[in-house]
DNA sequence: AGCACGCCGACT
DNA sequence: GTCGGCGTGCTC
């Protein structure tokens, strides 16, 4: 690998290197070389700064090539653990015989200096420690931790033995056996019998040992590493006198097949026996050696597609995106069904005819099958999509791959933003305003967008935010700057294409549905619209705003509601079809119970279940009208892997007629047949004390509206709700974005809330609710202290809207700070004040903050 | 994440 | 005395 990009250790600004020429630790060995490497400790010390992270001296042992920028494997105390080379060292730091040697190299050249900076940056502002940050950059295994596990061993327990040990021994004894080596890792133990009974299981496992019945030890998993095949490579066709005509067929076949084939694809395809070729490369014809097989697939079906002609507004936004040379901040606002994706792929063409790559990030791969098929389709082997069913092997492969591999185009999710591709040319945001590229569950909870304008800046290329719905932050920052910025771009898309109107939607009362006696689910106009479909052989999908919300059970004579006894949130009815059992189910912990038949506190037997989910609405459907035929979409009927897409194809092609479903409806569906969209009590989304609940409300409804019409035949949406006068059910019935938008910022600036002031929340949970309170003000008393120079706000402690989920009790602090706040300290240190059982994380920039 | 070390209380 | 619980600090 020869066009290596340049690494870490040829960058002395960056990474000065030690540069006396003797240690203190003795004279330098002719050919003995030592690293620094960042390990991946869990329990890291909390720094995110290059210059004072805890770094580890390793020798590389002579066998080795290691670089700066390589991803390891290292010994560290009795295990081992997986590290990031940060950079070479002349002299030894430390008495030699404290150094271990680097055991492998799992990655090479997975970071470059440059990309430091970056991650460094991410690391400081949400306030994370930098390995943090270089983990999420770096495909999942790749950084192993060592793993302790517990094997039975084989005729261990005398015949019926366990009997007269503690249930929880018997209960492990039973999990063992369950695995056919009787071999489990004790994180799965731990988690198999319940997080909570530790100290029960630890005792048991100690139990175990002393009897000799197993034994527990330590595994490194192995990381994933480039697949060996042999291959088989022709050096010389001339024909000649000493081959049999077998062996002459054999090289003709070869030279046919580009003189180079995997050996296994000799035997599979052509029958060819490797004795054959052991005999041809004897004679020195051909070589035999092993070759990396790359594991990553391309769809193997691909139509040829090629560029459309665009109309006047996408022929203007491509020019503009053209002539973007440098950093820009272009936003694509473009209504639904505008063809933004055409202006993509041309401005997709004009880079890769640059040499240079592109990276496109979307929501999430399953709900965008057709920008995938485009982009194989215009681009062919030149995409790599990274969707979540690869393998550890694949994906692996796909990133040695992409290293060094140029120009290419990357089609991946939130995460990818890190990917390191060189020689970028282009960054593509699409549905820029979607929520999911903020990660929102796990630390550190970045936001993709905010990653993408750094990156995009540091590369020098353009960034496309592409939206129907921008972020009120985005459109914001493109608007209402007083001082306008010359590298913000805004491109508009007002019409759909080939003149297509954009359906219109009628807002139904649902007050006055009910005063004119219509009790049902669905209001008369929809009523006839479903009978309509049938009629002109369209497709209609039903929008079910939050899956199980409202479905709560409640005893109709005491009025008792079932909670889960794990969180503070009524348990969901479920009811999967006539069969199957009718369960409750929490949303937030997965508790499930069965339906109860009479009332847990007064035993009445009037239990029953309210609202509406998009179970019921299947049946409510299938019972009123009983010729059309229904599919359900939600997250569980999509459990498998390509199941999103899937169900979208099978309601393309197959004899449905409606699509009831859940959030996925508002991503990625473009289906021609669609003609009617019915939105079932918008009033769900509407009310919720959250600052960002309506910009959330109306991009939703705004997608899901936009999804009828986009074939040859008008679409019409039918939207139910019981409050047809809130400003965003009048913007989404006008499709009036800039109404709406400017409404919406107003009220933000009365209050900055972004985009006019930054928020962080300090979330605090844990088992006992007084010491979370306890805990969160101690944590609110050091912000004050932390604070003192800098102007902000703090709103709280308080308990957060749902106070306990999965158990844990939950508080939070709001910190409100001037847009433009710099230098602030490092909140990460406030986690000290936290006792060991309270976690607190920190999000900056929430979106959510009920 | 493991593991050693050191402190403490409960029991032989 | 000694065992086991658990908090703390270290791993090149």
């Amino acid at each position: 690998m020869s066009n290596l990009p340049s690494m870490i250790s040829s960058t002395p600004s960056l990474f000065p290197i030690v540069a006396e020429p003797r240690g203190e630790y003795g004279d330098p060995i002719e050919g003995d070389r030592w690293v620094k490497v960042l390990l991946n400790y869990s329990r890291e010390e909390s720094t995110s700064d290059l210059d004072s992270v805890k770094l580890f001296t390793y020798r590389v042992p002579p066998n080795l090539d290691v670089n700066a920028g390589d991803v390891v494997l290292v010994p560290s105390g009795s295990t081992k653990v997986g590290g990031i080379v940060m950079w070479e060292l002349k002299v030894p730091d430390l008495e030699k015989d404290r150094i271990k040697d680097i055991e492998s190299v799992t990655l090479e050249g997975a970071f470059n200096a440059h990309y430091w900076k970056l991650l460094e940056r991410v690391a400081r502002y949400y306030f994370v420690p930098l390995i943090t940050v270089a983990r999420i950059a770096l495909p999942p295994g790749l950084l192993p931790k060592t793993q302790s596990r517990v094997r039975l061993l084989p005729n261990a327990i005398p015949q019926g033995f366990e009997v007269f040990c503690s249930e929880m021994v018997q209960t492990i004894i039973v999990l063992l056996k369950s695995q056919k080596e009787g071999d489990y890792s004790t994180r799965h133990i731990y988690q198999k019998l319940g997080k909570r009974r530790r100290k029960a299981i630890d005792r048991g496992l100690r139990d175990l040992k002393k009897r000799g019945w197993i034994k527990q030890y330590l595994e490194v998993p192995d990381p994933p590493r480039p697949k060996m095949q042999k291959a088989v490579t022709l050096i010389s066709d001339i024909f000649s006198l000493n081959l049999t005509e077998r062996q002459q067929e054999v090289l003709k076949i070869l030279r046919n097949e580009g003189g180079e084939m995997w050996v296994k694809d000799c035997k599979k395809e052509h029958n060819i026996s490797s004795s054959i070729l052991r005999k041809l490369e004897e004679k020195g014809h051909v070589i035999i050696q092993d070759r990396e097989n790359l594991r990553f697939l391309v769809e193997p079906d691909i139509v040829k597609n090629l560029p459309k002609i665009l109309n006047t507004d996408q022929a203007k936004a491509l020019e503009a995106i053209k002539n973007c040379t440098g950093f820009a901040q272009i936003l694509l606002h473009g209504v639904t069904g505008s063809g933004k994706t055409e202006v993509y792929l041309q401005a997709i063409a004009s880079i890769l005819e640059q040499r240079k790559s592109v990276l496109i990030l979307i929501p999430e791969i399953g709900l965008a099958p057709q920008l995938r098929d485009r982009l194989y389709a215009r681009f062919g082997d030149k995409v790599y999509v990274y969707h979540s069913n690869l393998s550890k092997g694949e994906r692996y492969d796909t990133w040695r791959f992409i290293l060094f591999q140029e120009p290419l185009i990357f089609l991946g999710t939130r995460s990818h933003i890190f990917a390191p591709i060189f020689n970028l040319g282009l960054i593509i945001l699409d549905e820029e305003h979607d929520h999911s590229f903020k990660q929102d569950q796990r630390s550190p909870h970045y936001h993709a967008r905010k990653i993408a304008q750094w990156r995009a800046r540091a590369e020098n290329c353009p960034l496309i935010l592409g939206s129907a719905t921008p972020s009120l932050e985005t459109w914001h920052t493109h608007h209402d700057r007083p001082n306008s910025d010359p590298s913000l771009l805004y491109l508009s898309l007002p019409h759909r294409i080939h003149s297509r109107p954009l359906p219109p939607v009628e807002v139904v009362d649902m007050r006055k549905e009910l005063k004119q006696g219509n009790r049902s689910i669905f209001s008369v106009a929809l009523q006839n619209a479903l009978k309509q479909l049938k009629q002109t052989g369209n497709k209609g999908i039903l929008f079910v705003p939050r899956r199980g919300h409202g479905t709560f059970v409640s005893c109709r004579s005491c009025g008792y509601v079932i909670y889960c006894p794990h969180c503070d949130v009524s348990l969901s009815y479920h009811h999967v079809n006539e069969d199957a059992k009718q369960i409750l189910r929490c949303h937030y912990c997965g508790y499930h119970a069965p339906y109860p038949s009479q009332c847990p506190q007064c035993n009445s037997p009037y239990i029953k279940f309210f609202g509406t989910g998009t179970q019921k609405v299947v049946r409510e459907i299938e019972r009123n009208f009983p010729d059309l035929r229904v599919m359900r979409f939600d997250r569980d009927e999509t459990g498998g892997k390509n199941s999103h897409r899937d169900i979208l194809e099978r309601f393309a092609t197959g004899n449905d007629d409606i699509l009831v479903g859940t959030q996925m409806l508002t991503k990625g569906l473009d289906i021609a047949k669609v003609t009617l969209v019915g939105i079932l009590a918008a009033d769900g989304l509407l009310h919720l004390s959250d600052y960002y609940a309506s910009e959330r409300a109306f991009q939703t409804l705004t997608q899901v509206a936009g999804r009828a019409g986009r074939g040859d035949d008008p679409g019409r949406v039918i939207l139910q709700t019981y409050t047809p006068d809130h400003p965003v059910i009048e913007a989404v019935r006008n499709h009036d974005y800039l109404t709406f938008a400017r409404e919406t910022l107003l009220e933000r600036s009365q209050l900055n809330y972004p985009p006019y002031g930054r928020l962080i929340l300090l979330r605090l949970s844990g088992l006992d609710g007084e010491e979370v309170a306890k805990a969160a003000n101690l944590v609110a008393q050091g912000c004050q202290t932390l604070l003192t120079t800098i102007k902000h706000e703090l709103l709280g402690p308080a308990p957060a809207s749902i106070m306990r989920i999965d158990r844990r009790y939950r508080w939070q602090i709001l910190l409100k700070f001037p847009l433009n706040v710099e230098n602030l300290p490092d909140l990460a240190q406030l986690k000290k004040l936290c006792p060991q059982p309270i976690r607190l994380t920190i999000d900056v920039d929430p979106l959510s903050i009920s």
